[in-house]
DNA sequence: TGCGATT
């Protein structure tokens, strides 16, 4: 590698990173760090999720620490050796901790550094917060104090105006305590407001007040009520990841009359090319498009959304990709379940990427029998309103 | 007859 994070550290130590030295170390270390495992997410923070507390334990009635400080938005593929060697240029470091994912072992982006001397706490903060490191700019502040009071104080929050936006949100809930972090989830390709966010509050208590004075309210102008939830734990989310990707194996796809009228189609596919005759469609782009204000199909840029009815209550992704992987490119399946009962709710969402398998899926599967019940599918429409 | 979204 051209440029160590080390070197880095004698660049910083000798103040000569004023006007252009600066962005060159920084250019440098961005093309470093980017040779690691690839990071896809989008520019922006990726992780707010610091739901665990600062390892250094504070004896009881103490104030803040002075020395120990929390770095949010690490980009990925950064490692604790590389964050203790970055923090480490502006003094002597006591601990330093990588939080990562206990399943997966994926960082969590986000850790903490707890120097010796306050001054240095003090300095990284003036020096490295607002730093880039790939598409992260990397947040630097104090940690808080390890304790039972700040935990599980971070809110879900859906149902949001798309207008509103993430200082909106913050506004309608800073009434009810001292906001950590907060977040407006955004379409990856339109940028625009899925209407689902995050909250992070300093402490439970707060979080709870804001359940109790939110959830099922109208925001100011808005003409729906928003939801307003504990959140997930996000390392639940991580091993769930992780299950669906072994389930996208190649051997999941079992035999059967489904799977022969999937073979079928996609010979129908091979002729298609070969021969540049459309043998098998069952209904056209421009078909469909002539339904606009109907039943307009939901296609976001990313695939075809298929809305699948009538879903047994222990239902799971696995039989969805069972039944639509052999049609062709399932790119997302996802079962509905309750909050509370995690049982399926009866329907679920699966998105092909191509309209011509998913038109053929939705022929194939709408009416099948699964159990003891017949499934009802079809393209997903963008029905909003409660019943 | 029911259409989500969990950093």
């Amino acid at each position: 590698m051209a440029v160590r994070l080390c070197d880095v550290a004698s660049l910083l130590r000798s103040g000569s990173w004023a006007a252009e030295p600066w962005t060159g170390v920084i250019a440098a270390m961005e093309t470093q760090l980017s040779n690691g495992p690839s990071c896809t997410s989008s520019n922006g923070p990726n992780s707010v999720s610091n739901t665990c507390t600062s390892p250094v334990e504070m004896p009881n009635g103490s104030e803040d620490s002075k020395t120990n400080l929390i770095v949010n938005y690490l980009p990925q593929n950064m490692t604790q050796e590389e964050l203790k060697s970055l923090f480490g240029s502006i003094g002597e470091i006591e601990s330093c901790k990588l939080v990562r994912d206990k399943i997966t072992g994926q960082s969590l982006g986000y850790g903490f550094v707890n120097y010796m001397e306050p001054k240095d706490a003090e300095k990284a903060i003036n020096t490295l917060n607002g730093l880039r490191l790939q598409t992260k700019t990397i947040k630097v502040s104090y940690a808080r104090p390890s304790s039972a009071s700040i935990r599980d104080a971070n809110l879900y929050v859906s149902g949001l105006p798309k207008t509103m936006t993430q200082k909106e949100l913050e506004q309608l809930f800073s009434q009810f305590g001292r906001i950590i972090t907060s977040r407006i989830l955004v379409d990856q390709v339109t940028g625009v407001s899925r209407g689902v966010g995050f909250i992070r509050f300093d402490r439970r208590v707060e979080a709870e007040e804001a359940i109790k004075g939110l959830n099922g309210q109208k925001p100011p102008g808005a003409t729906e009520p928003i939801t307003v939830k504990f959140a997930n734990n996000p390392s639940q989310k991580s091993s769930q990841a992780l299950l669906s990707h072994l389930y996208q194996s190649p051997n999941r796809r079992y035999p059967g009359p489904l799977a022969q009228q999937a073979q079928r189609f996609r010979l129908d596919n091979l002729l298609n090319m070969a021969y540049g005759v459309k043998r098998f469609s069952p209904m056209t782009i421009d078909g469909v498009t002539s339904l606009a204000g109907i039943n307009l199909p939901a296609h976001a840029g990313t695939g075809w959304c298929i809305f699948v009815y009538n879903l047994a209550p222990d239902a799971d992704e696995n039989v969805l990709w069972q039944m639509f992987g052999p049609f062709g490119a399932v790119t997302n399946v996802k079962v509905i379940r309750d909050f509370n009962t995690n049982k399926c709710k009866g329907f679920g969402f699966v998105t092909m990427t191509n309209y011509d398998e998913a038109a053929v899926a939705i022929a194939s599967l709408n009416g099948y029998r699964l159990g003891d019940r017949v499934l009802q599918v079809s393209f997903k429409t963008n029905k909003t309103h409660k019943a």
